[in-house]
DNA sequence: GTGCGATACTACGTATAACGTAATACAATG
DNA sequence: CATTGTATTACGTTATACGTAGTATCGCAC
């Protein structure tokens, strides 16, 4: 539907969360629950590219935050969805 | 990345097309180029939800439409994508 | 009229990752 | 102290994204 990816990314633009709060928080700003298996095999892979990072050791939970490389990954998407949004909606609106 | 089924929707909100004239036509108004192996994949998909349908027969190359139900899907994907987007800028931009 | 690139699609195989679910453990609340 | 919510790991299945190769037709140049 939506790259969780992006929705993870957006999640932490607002401040390190750990796995379970992103859930929370994409469901509320996004309407979206990414079952278990989607979110976190999606952190471990952001993570993996360097998109996010641990913020501080591992207790119970797992804080991360975005990587510079994230942000600016995250806003290249963003441009990117906004870009095919307007087309699309432009061409809706017409047709 | 984006999801290419989002792609060929938009693609055909302007007016039926084949699967060729989508993929240069996605390639020029997202800057994205699907592979015949996912964009024509996505178009059976697509054809098997009802989404899009057989705009006349087939001779050497196959035209397609919305159908109704595919322009309201398309509408709903819009609409979510433009709250994600806008509410990840605002962040992005805030934070 | 032949060669060649563009058009148009089909048919693979492979790899990835989305998704659901189950299991685990601790924390809080009644 | 039992149940619900928090937080994560593990795992199997399936879908599908993606690349590539193959086929055929078309149009244009030479």
């Amino acid at each position: 539907m939506l790259d969780p990816t992006l929705l993870l990314l957006a999640s932490l633009a607002n401040g390190q969360k750990h796995g379970y709060a992103m859930m929370t928080d994409i469901e509320a700003f996004a309407g979206i629950r990414l079952g278990a298996g989607t979110l976190y095999g999606a952190i471990t892979r952001a993570e993996q590219r360097g998109l996010i990072e641990p913020a501080g050791p591992a207790e119970r939970r797992q804080p991360y935050r975005l990587t510079p490389a994230g942000r600016r990954h995250l806003q290249e998407r963003l441009d990117l969805l906004d870009r095919v949004q307007r087309a699309a909606a432009r061409r809706q609106g017409a047709s």
